[in-house]
DNA sequence: TTAGGGTTAG
């Protein structure tokens, strides 16, 4: 076969390629030409083509049209195929190949399972998995170390752990493979203690797989502590971090706000040359993002190489919720001119974006853009958003049009919305309805019975508040505890709602009590309409307005740094708004930024003002 | 060939 000349200027054609809205085009062009020179005859320009069609979602029904244009593919090619779809948006596809090949003259051989088993786990399918164990013992290849892993590793992550534990006691040796794909198993199930018990167990030594795996275990499972724990852990092991226990621990640091240690990171990766693919960009950005740094958060974004749609998602999320709308609308719109097609996930972002600044009409085109420009049908959490667009901006009547005229079944979190607004926008009568509908769909939620009672007390209506939080207190659903924390000097100090446990706790109640007094000189007057504080008395109301955890942190962050440093405090529910009224003041009285993370959402202090404009 | 990774609403 001569493929010389016209074999390198393919792969120069390959590697000249770029991924986006065009690409699908460009390759039939490729492919045309191949098909004129004679180089799809040639083994090694096939491979190379298919496995470049198959690396991207938006190319790889281009792959299955080629591949299906073959008289008969052989092993290699079929297993390619299969091996290309495993970790698509599609492993069903790699099933269906299995079934054609099983059918056509091309045996399977030793590659084959593994690639299937990894289209197995991927679907979580258990039947398939059992099907291809069949197979796997028929055709002889039931001592296949490969094979055998594969099958741990699909029992496991489908929660079979007999299945999976027959098949790993079995082996004379079990290998760090075999150990980290049980572990796996656990950790995806959320079953942190037995994963921790056969990683401290294995005698195996560890690589940076069996570390990841629980790092990555503890963030799904929101121990973001432990994940941090671990990594250190990892850290004083003779195992390198790579880029993938990089990426993990920096999720832990992004959902902990721990801004030094996420540096920390980054520093580590430009000290070792790690290269920040992707992946390590988008959560980067997001740490960056979410312990306040947008700065940062853009230089990242900046320095990256290659900015598939996910990175481009990081950033306008990371704008969404510091509050800059139009910062989201304008990359969201960038992106797009670099023909980069935005996600499902884009547009909750740019919609959230849009709803947290009021942007309501471009909220509505960019809602309306989903569909007709990129057919995206629009899921609940776009619907989720669009009510809150409208009905943070009032347009109450207009968010109820919404939801009745939406082909998608309203769930609790498109009415909580709706509620939410009643709420800010008092409209008592709609807000009593909704609050009716949402506890009977979901009982146990302690947030519906507070908003419920909340706006019952706005109507003076007491007797149906307390009656409200008798129901709650029936029910045994509790409310979450307020919980604040400021981070000073690489230690986080935890304040709860009239929390005495702090070692400091009489100097910050002393220091609160001068803040306070300048504060009512100010104008100051506790703000009680949106808290159920009608229905106790004076002293215990006094307790509860006065120990709000973030009033807590705020004054041990007065306390204990330089007058001018900037104040980071995080919360773990919305702030009060009266919290929020009296945090305005502090950062014009006492001359400094506030930086505060919410459940959602950023607010930033300066001299009176809040960066929400008191939209929120 | 087998094991670990991404952005979202409330």
């Amino acid at each position: 076969m001569a493929v010389t000349s016209s074999s390198f200027a393919f792969e120069h054609n390959l590697s000249c390629l770029q991924k986006g809205s065009k690409e699908v085009e460009q390759l039939k062009q490729i492919h045309a030409r191949m098909l004129k020179s004679g180089l799809l005859q040639d083994p090694y320009a096939i491979t190379k083509f298919l496995s470049f069609c198959l690396s991207s979602t938006s190319s790889s029904y281009y792959a299955l049209h080629v591949f299906q244009g073959f008289d008969r593919p052989d092993t290699f090619l079929w297993n390619l195929m299969i091996r290309g779809f495993s970790c698509s948006d599609q492993p069903q596809r790699s099933l269906l190949l299995y079934y054609r090949m099983l059918c056509s003259s091309a045996p399977h051989n030793a590659y084959t399972f593994p690639f299937l088993l990894k289209a197995c786990s991927n679907l979580s399918a258990l039947e398939e998995t059992k099907q291809i164990h069949a197979h796997v013992t028929k055709f002889g290849y039931g001592d296949d170390v490969y094979a055998v892993n594969s099958l741990i590793n699909s029992y496991a992550v489908t929660g079979n752990f007999n299945l999976a534990h027959l098949l790993f006691d079995r082996i004379k040796e079990p290998d760090v493979v075999s150990w980290n794909s049980l572990i796996k198993g656990y950790a995806k199930s959320g079953n942190m203690d037995i994963a921790l018990t056969l990683f401290r167990r294995m005698p195996e030594k560890k690589n940076a797989i069996s570390w990841t795996t629980m790092i990555s275990g503890y963030v799904q499972a929101g121990m973001n502590k432990e994940a941090l724990q671990l990594f250190h852990e990892m850290q004083n092991s003779d195992v390198e971090p790579d880029n993938v226990s990089l990426a993990n621990a920096l999720s832990a640091c992004a959902q902990l706000g721990a801004l030094q240690q996420g540096k920390w990171i980054h520093s580590y990766v430009n000290q070792r040359r790690i290269i920040i693919d992707s992946v390590l960009a988008c959560v980067l950005i997001d740490m960056y993002a979410k312990c306040g740094e947008m700065e940062e958060a853009l230089a990242v974004f900046k320095n990256v190489n290659r900015k598939p749609v996910q990175v481009w998602t990081a950033l306008i999320s990371g704008y969404a919720y510091h509050g800059h709308g139009r910062e989201a609308i304008s990359k969201f719109l960038d992106m797009q001119r670099m023909g980069i097609k935005p996600n499902a996930i884009t547009f909750t972002a740019v919609l959230t974006a849009c709803s947290y600044t009021g942007l309501v009409e471009e909220g509505k085109s960019v809602f309306y853009t989903m569909e007709r420009e990129y057919n995206l049908k629009p899921t609940i959490e776009h619907c989720g958003c669009m009510v809150d667009l409208l009905g943070r901006a009032g347009l109450l009547d207009e968010a109820k049009r919404f939801i009745q005229k939406m082909p998608l079944k309203p769930n609790a979190v498109i009415w909580g919305a709706l509620l939410k607004a009643c709420q800010i926008h008092k409209n008592i009568e709609l807000g009593e309805e909704i609050g009716e509908v949402l506890i009977t769909m979901d009982p146990y939620h302690g947030g519906r019975y507070v908003h419920m009672a909340n706006i019952h007390a706005m109507g003076k209506k007491w007797d149906k508040a307390a009656e409200t939080r008798r129901l709650m207190k029936e029910q045994g659903v509790a409310k979450v505890p307020g919980c604040s924390t400021i981070s000073l000097e690489g230690t986080t100090h935890e304040f709860l709602a009239g929390d005495r446990s702090h070692a400091e706790i009489e100097e910050i109640r002393n220091k609160w009590r001068t803040v306070r007094r300048k504060l009512e000189e100010n104008g100051y007057v506790p703000e009680l309409e949106d808290t159920l504080l009608h229905l106790v008395d004076d002293e215990e109301r006094e307790a509860i307005v006065h120990q709000h955890s973030e009033k807590l942190a705020i004054t041990y962050g007065l306390m204990k740094t330089k007058p001018g440093t900037t104040i980071r405090i995080m919360k773990n529910l919305r702030v009060c708004k009266d919290c929020h009224r009296v945090t305005k003041l502090i950062s014009k009285i006492y001359k400094r930024d506030i930086v505060m993370r919410d459940r959602t959402r950023f607010h930033h202090f300066r001299d009176g003002k809040c960066s929400c404009g008191d939209y929120w």
